[in-house]
DNA sequence: TATATTTTTCAGAACTTATTGAAAGTTCCA
DNA sequence: TGGAACTTTCAATAAGTTCTGAAAAATATA
């Protein structure tokens, strides 16, 4: 296989599993043309490797700054704006991961707090059943978050290096 | 709040945290549906509750089954067939994140090891940055792979118990 | 300041995915 | 075996989402 082939399918599959992880498939189609791209791009370069229109560009290049995924970047003697992604896949997986507990997350912990407190009698069984549910999610959030938190205040060497040790 | 209305809620957030995840917002909702339910509920129930058809409440009821989520059952004297979710929230995780290893990562896993391959001049700098990207990914996606491995071999009250306190 | 270039916005079009409902299939039992 | 009860399938359609492209806004240059 040649280099632009690969890039082909390297750009589509991501763009597969983005999808498939509820994030707009050009979104991470745009991510993973940055992804290996070792010089800034412009939004024209991404219009033609992508065959994406402006407006579509654009408003991917947005939304992958607002997840803290890409930067734009000043190229000095050029006037029109350039982007690049954070090429540490360690701290790409951990920002993905800190912006989805943020978005998703935080608003079901808030959710199961007001649901922790429904009326009634706590012996009917629809009601036990309920408040059981409750319970068992609410602490499974909260374990997964600190987990999230922890691993995002790590080192990505300690955890490679040492953590995974513990576990094996 | 009363029940009726914070079981309501839990099956919309249950739905909603489902779409945002790639998981059909019915299919998520059904799922809510019966996690909160203590007895197996029939198609019938399950139609009327969230308001769908029948051949909907039938296409997700399998879904979920394919999934290893729910299970049909049979209720003595009853002629249709019941449904009910597993309850033990740890083991539905460990479930979705097995599954979803194995529709998602393992795919991608393979077409990886397709693109190390990639033919040319290994110095050339689109080249290089290309090579370095799979390969860290692929990294990423092998230690990934490894956790989930661990943790659906481990006991739930080994993790809870002993793991969390070794982060902290 | 006027003009050129680039970026952003957004209404409607195109595309994708989910849902319905009726027909076909299956199972059970008299 | 006949037929009621229930389940499954799937083509049509509805709902939801993403994308385009042209116009407006912003920014740079002369």
């Amino acid at each position: 296989m040649k280099l632009p082939e690969a890039r082909d399918k390297f750009i589509n599959a991501w763009g597969r599993l983005g999808s498939s992880w509820g994030i707009n498939r050009t979104m991470a189609q745009v991510h993973a043309f940055l992804l290996i791209s070792p010089e800034p791009m412009s939004a024209e370069n991404i219009m033609k490797e992508l065959k994406i229109s402006r407006g579509n560009a654009n408003m991917n290049l947005r939304e992958l700054i607002n997840w803290g995924l890409v930067e734009k970047e000043h190229v000095k003697g050029e006037r029109r704006e350039f982007f690049s992604a954070e090429k540490d896949i360690w701290k790409v997986a951990m920002q993905i991961a800190k912006e989805r507990k943020k978005r998703e997350l935080e608003p079901v912990k808030k959710l199961l707090d007001e649901l922790e407190k429904v009326e009634g009698d706590k012996r009917e069984k629809n009601h036990k059943a309920f408040n059981e549910m409750v319970a068992a999610i609410q602490e499974l959030v909260s374990k997964t978050d600190q987990s999230i938190e922890t691993f995002i205040k790590m080192d990505a060497n300690w955890f490679f290096g040492t953590f995974l040790k513990i576990l094996r």
